[in-house]
DNA sequence: TAGCGATCATTGCATTTGCAATTATCTAGA
DNA sequence: TCTAGATAATTGCAAATGCAATGATCGCTA
């Protein structure tokens, strides 16, 4: 990396310098004060946090409505050890079931239940609108269009790359 | 509040309702990556957690490098509970302090100390190269800037509009 | 100037997270 | 066949989080 001398003000040499991504401090405080007004609005409405919906939506696109652990905790981007405890507790509440794999006794399904479906709508009831408040209503459909391409090529790109170091 | 009408436009399957924010999901799940990344970065180096460096970003750039506790808690989007055993941690490690109010003895002053700006170049050092490689490095100019713009137009947007119930 | 509702920051407690094992099973090679 | 090494999922434990109080002050108004 180009070593910079700090501290010099009149920015007259390095006339390309400003390299420095400058959307992402706005991505992340967008994203954080986003994620906790959906919260709050689930919370003020007595569902389960946005978590659940997550690994609910992520259920209901997949082949059999149902996901290898691991397959949904990619997918969800959620550590699996992490994962198997909020899948404890889902199951407990009776949203998604484990099946057993057939061919590898390690493994299990996340399967979403009737139930899940069910919890699936009554949240979107909630989490759809809030959503389209804070965040669809502000973007053109060509803004939406284009944001969603860039965040599918980051996406895409940090999924490959590992750690490039 | 039931099934009420969708504002169908065109396009007869309903199947999908067209009519929902298409760049949400993938939006969630590049932050939730990258995020993830970042920290692995981080925590690979030896250093703090990424969240600590957004509170010693913020301070940096503050007027006398220091914010009122609160202040602070807004402008990094971290609830004030929460901040407060942060800044207790972060003050543990040297690298902020809390100092008195002047008329207003309720209050305190998180401040930046020598160690933090110290730390905030070291974690610059891990976290720049993490965010230009996983970011930055995937978008031309024009489509970070475009980004920012979006961003910051939801940013003020959720922050202005509390809940618009 | 006494009262009373706001504001600032913190704390207690239950829940959730992250990380490093641990268990169980699968796969490939000698 | 037997064994070493991967892979799937879980568990223990320490740390961080969220939420609902609590304590301390402020500032307005009567």
């Amino acid at each position: 990396m180009a070593q910079s001398k700090r501290g010099r003000k009149a920015g007259g040499s390095d006339k390309k310098a400003k390299r420095q991504p400058s959307a992402w401090p706005t991505f992340l405080m967008a994203h954080d004060l986003l994620m906790l007004r959906v919260e709050e609005r689930l919370k003020a409405a007595g569902l389960p946090e946005s978590n659940w919906y997550v690994v609910i939506w992520v259920l209901k696109n997949a082949p059999q409505q149902r996901l290898r652990m691991s397959e949904l905790a990619d997918a969800a981007v959620i550590p699996r050890s992490n994962l198997t405890r909020l899948a404890d507790r889902m199951e407990t509440a009776g949203l998604i079931e484990r099946m057993r794999v057939e061919g590898d006794r390690r493994g299990a399904f996340a399967c979403l239940t009737a139930a899940g479906k069910k919890k699936e709508r009554e949240m979107w009831a909630v989490y759809g609108p809030a959503v389209r408040d804070l965040f669809g209503r502000h973007l053109s459909a060509d803004e939406d269009a284009l944001l969603r391409e860039l965040m599918e090529r980051l996406l895409t790109a940090a999924r490959d790359g590992r750690t490039p170091g």
